[in-house]
RNA sequence: GGUCGCGUGGCCGAGUGGCUAGGCAGAGGUCUGCAAAACCUUCUACGGCGGUUCGAAUCCGCCCGUGACCUCCA
C-alpha cells in the first residue's frame, strides 16, 4: 500500500475556493505545471516564494509515492511590459539597454536563477521548457483556436476573441472577474487598435521592424503572446488534461484566466483540475514592487547588501522563514522576523544533530506515533508547513530533555524519531544540514586538540587563557559549548 | 471605483463555535568559574460596534484599517 493511499491530501483549489481532496487523474502519475520566471532580471523574493511552495508540494507528492512530472517553464519571449499587449518585450528591452543579444540576457539570468534555486535547495523540475523553444507548438495552438472560431487575425497578429468565448464558456471563472466590468474599466476604451475589444489578448503578435525576436508564421513574422506558452507547453508535456497548475496569485488574472480560455477554446474542456496560488511577499508591511524601489533580490539577502537589511541571511533561513508561513497567506519580510527565523532554524537543526548523541534508555514521555500522525495531518491539510514546523519544535524540546537526561527514549523509538525527523526536515521541507562548509579532517582535529588543551587549562582554573582560546575560536566562526565533562563545538553557519 | 482577500499578544505566525499552537523577544529560576546552549515557570491576544448562540477570536451584518489584482511584478 502506497503512502498516498494512507494519506488524504487536501489542496485549496482556487477554482472552487475551497479545500478539495487531491485525486490525480492517473495515479500514481501526477502532472504538475508551475509558472516560472521571466528571465530579464535578478532572482528576487517574489521568485523564492512559489519556488519554495511548489518544491514543498513536489517533495511531498513524491514522498507519498506519486510519480510526479513537474514542469516549470522559463519565459524568454513574448512577455511584454504591459499585459494589455502593449509595450516592449521585457527581454528585448533589457537586451537593448545592455547592448547584448536577447538570448544573452536569457542565459545570464537563467543561470543566476538556477544558482539561487540551488542555494535554496530547491529540486530541479522534471522539465524546464523555454517559450522560445516551443514556437511551433504555440503556432499550432493558435491555429487550433482560430479554426474553432475563438480567435481572429488582424494585421498580422492573432487575437483571442474573449466576447465570443464568453458567450459559450465563462471567462473570469478563476479570478472572479466579470467581463462587463473589465470592459468598462478598460484603460483607454476609445483607442483604435487591432483588437475587436480591449479585453481580447494576443496569441500571436506581429513583429515590428526593430523587433529582433521574431519567427516566421503563416501570419507573417512575429512572436507568441505571453499566455500561450503555458497552454502549449503544459499540453505538450502533461497532456490535454493534467492535475495541478501553480503560480503566484498575481498571475491569476489575466495570465491564468487566459490560459483557461485558450485550453478550453482549443479542446473544449478544462486542462487543469487543481489551481494553486501562492500569496505575495511584502517588505516591512509594504508590497514589493518595482515602482516602489523595495525589490530585494536573493543575492542581496544572502550577502546583506540591501539597504533595508541589517545583516545577511542564509538561504536556509530564507527558506525556513517562507515555510513558517502558509503559502496562501501574505508573508512580510522584516529584519526582526528574519532574525527570529534564523534562531529558530538553529534550534531545530541543533535538535536534529543532538539526536545522534542521545543514549537510549527506558521509555520516555514523548509519543512518537502521535507526532508522526500530527506531522502527516499537517501536511495533508493543504501543505500546512507552519503547523508541521510547530510539531517539529515539540520534538526539539523532547530531544534536548532526553539529551540532558531529564527524559529518556528507547533505542527503537530513537531510531523511529531519527528517521521521521530526517524525513520531514530534510526530505519534505527540503532544509539542509548546516555545517555544510566543510572544514576538513585536519582542521577538525586541530580544533579538538586545542579544546582539549583548553580543558586542561580550565581545570587548572586558568580562566584567562581558556576564555582567550574560546574567544579566538569564536572569531573564526567556531562556537564552543562547555559541558559538564568536556566540550562541544560546531561551525557557525 | 470594481473584484477578491486579510486584520490574533512586543514581532512573526497557526487555529476557526467550548479543550496549551509554535518560533523570536521579555521576566523569574536551574545548570555554569564566566559565557553560550539547554531545560522549567511565566506575562502581553484575537480591529471596532451590533446580532445569532447556553457559549464566538471562530458564524452573520455594518464600520474602520490594510493587502492583492484591474497598470510593471512571482
Amino acid at each position: 500500500m502506497s503512502k498516498y493511499q494512507e494519506n488524504q491530501l487536501f489542496i485549496y483549489n482556487t477554482l472552487n475556493r475551497k479545500k478539495e481532496l487531491f485525486q490525480p487523474l492517473n495515479p500514481p502519475h501526477v502532472g504538475l505545471y508551475v509558472c516560472g520566471p521571466t528571465v530579464y532580471g535578478d532572482t528576487h523574493l517574489g521568485h523564492a516564494r512559489p519556488a519554495v511552495t511548489f518544491d514543498l508540494l513536489f517533495r511531498y507528492l513524491k514522498h507519498l509515492g506519486y510519480k510526479v512530472r513537474y514542469v516549470r517553464n522559463i519565459t524568454d519571449v513574448g512577455h511584454l511590459e504591459s499585459d494589455a499587449d502593449e509595450g516592449e518585450d521585457k527581454i528585448l528591452k533589457k537586451a537593448r539597454l545592455e547592448h547584448v543579444e536577447p538570448m544573452e540576457v536569457v542565459q545570464y539570468y537563467l543561470n543566476r536563477y538556477h544558482e539561487s534555486m540551488k542555494a535554496l535547495n530547491i529540486l530541479s523540475p522534471s522539465i524546464e521548457p523555454l517559450a522560445s523553444g516551443h514556437i511551433i507548438e504555440q503556432q499550432a495552438m493558435a491555429e487550433e483556436i482560430l479554426s474553432k472560431g475563438y480567435a481572429y487575425e488582424s494585421n498580422g497578429s492573432v487575437y483571442f476573441d474573449v466576447l465570443k468565448y464568453n458567450r459559450k464558456y465563462h471567462y473570469g471563472k478563476l479570478s472572479g472577474r466579470v467581463l462587463e466590468d473589465l470592459i468598462s474599466n478598460a484603460q483607454s476604451p476609445g483607442r483604435t487598435d487591432e483588437k475587436k475589444n480591449s479585453v481580447d489578448f494576443a496569441l500571436w503578435k506581429k513583429a515590428g521592424p526593430s523587433h529582433i525576436m521574431r519567427w516566421p508564421s503563416k501570419w507573417g513574422e512575429g512572436f507568441p503572446g505571453w499566455h500561450l506558452e503555458c497552454s502549449a507547453m503544459s499540453r505538450k508535456y502533461l497532456g490535454m488534461q493534467f492535475d495541478i497548475h501553480g503560480g503566484g496569485m498575481d498571475l491569476m488574472f489575466p495570465h491564468h484566466e487566459c490560459e483557461i480560455a485558450q485550453s478550453v477554446a482549443a479542446s473544449g474542456s478544462d486542462a487543469v483540475r487543481y489551481w494553486m496560488h501562492n500569496n505575495m511577499v511584502t517588505i516591512n508591511g509594504q508590497k514589493m514592487g518595482k515602482s516602489l524601489g523595495n525589490f530585494v533580490t536573493l543575492e542581496e539577502l544572502f550577502t546583506g547588501s540591501h539597504k533595508l537589511l541589517d545583516k545577511s541571511y542564509s538561504p536556509g533561513t530564507i527558506k525556513f522563514f517562507i515555510l513558517q508561513a502558509h503559502y496562501g497567506s501574505t508573508l512580510d519580510f522584516s529584519n526582526e522576523a528574519l532574525g527570529a527565523a534564523e534562531k529558530g532554524l538553529v534550534r531545530l537543526m541543533g535538535a536534529v544533530k543532538a539526536l545522534d548523541r542521545i543514549e537510549p534508555g527506558a521509555a520516555g514521555s514523548f509519543n512518537i506515533l502521535e507526532f508522526e500522525k500530527k506531522a502527516y495531518r499537517a501536511m495533508n491539510d493543504d501543505l500546512g508547513s507552519p503547523v508541521l514546523i510547530a510539531h517539529l519544535f515539540d520534538t526539539a524540546r523532547f530531544i534536548n530533555s532526553a539529551l540532558s537526561g531529564k527524559d529518556s527514549v528507547t533505542a527503537a523509538d530513537l531510531d523511529k524519531l531519527r528517521s521521521l525527523l530526517r524525513l520531514f526536515v530534510f526530505d519534505i521541507l527540503g532544509l539542509e544540514e548546516k555545517g555544510d562548509r566543510e572544514m576538513g579532517d585536519l582542521a577538525a582535529k586541530l580544533v579538538d586538540l586545542l579544546l582539549n588543551i583548553r580543558l586542561e587549562v580550565k581545570n587548572n582554573k586558568n580562566f584567562e587563557l581558556s576564555d582567550r582560546i574560546r574567544n579566538e575560536l569564536t572569531g573564526f566562526g567556531i562556537v564552543v559549548k562547555d559541558k559538564k565533562d568536556g566540550f562541544e563545538w560546531e561551525m557557525k553557519e
